[in-house]
DNA sequence: TCGATGGGTGACATCAGTGTGAAGGTCAAC
DNA sequence: GTTGACCTTCACACTGATGTCACCCATCGA
């Protein structure tokens, strides 16, 4: 599919498509006339890849991780050094913080806006 | 307390914990030689909003639903807009996405280094 | 009293993620 | 064959969160 499809299909604008294919998270090939040309797959992983910059991670990281996540594992088990698995385990460990926080957090917004409705229904 | 104790209690570079002033997400007295004055509740609110900045929410938001978030509930109650409880809504959404989003991919990060660590005591 | 340390402001730099626009090629449809 | 939609690259600019540096004041201990 070419850009405009992707863009439509995940939402995002073109703009940033290319971006990240500069930045290497994602991959194109290019039809005759130099269009981007892409495979049906790639709508996933832009939509993998905007939930984990939302989430906070930058591109540097998701670009290292990504290939763990989803493509068949076997195939990269051969390249995993020592240093990337030192690099997983600390992203592993610091979304774990976040996942704390961001339910915390979640909770007390939960009960604030309990606490408001309740607060309405008896004034 | 003076910024320099507070810098070091939440781990935060002075300079960030004037930024977080500056946006009003903390707030200080002044002693008489202009030097900042911080409560003790402070570093327990520079630690939350860290944590929230790191999990990608602007300074923006963070300074509106802040005060939802510690303060004793029933004060801040009869000055919650609609417009606020939107708000408010918008953000615990956004939140459980996020948390589902990470949640996946902790797991995944998980299920690869199990594999990876098989992998290498089979081998 | 001097020097180290810590505090204050202000300005500029950086980096990532975006927005936006120029200038031009491709192609389908009318 | 020209228009209009879609594509290309290049480049400049903004924002938000930080780093860093310059310059000055305050406090304290030797």
């Amino acid at each position: 599919m070419r850009i405009g499809e992707l863009s439509t299909r995940t939402r995002t604008p073109v703009r940033l498509l290319r971006y990240y294919e500069e930045q290497e998270l994602i991959a194109s090939d290019r039809l005759p006339n130099g269009y981007r040309d892409y495979e049906e797959y790639v709508v996933d992983r832009v939509l993998q890849v905007r939930g984990l910059l939302d989430v906070g991670l930058p591109t540097r990281i998701i670009k290292q991780i990504l290939p763990c996540l989803n493509s068949p594992r076997t195939i990269h088990m051969p390249y995993v050094t020592p240093d990337m698995v030192a690099t997983l385990e600390r992203e592993r460990d610091r979304m774990a913080e976040k996942i704390e926080c961001l339910t915390k957090n979640h909770q007390a917004i939960t009960d604030y806006l309990d606490a408001v409705r309740r607060n309405i229904r008896a004034s």
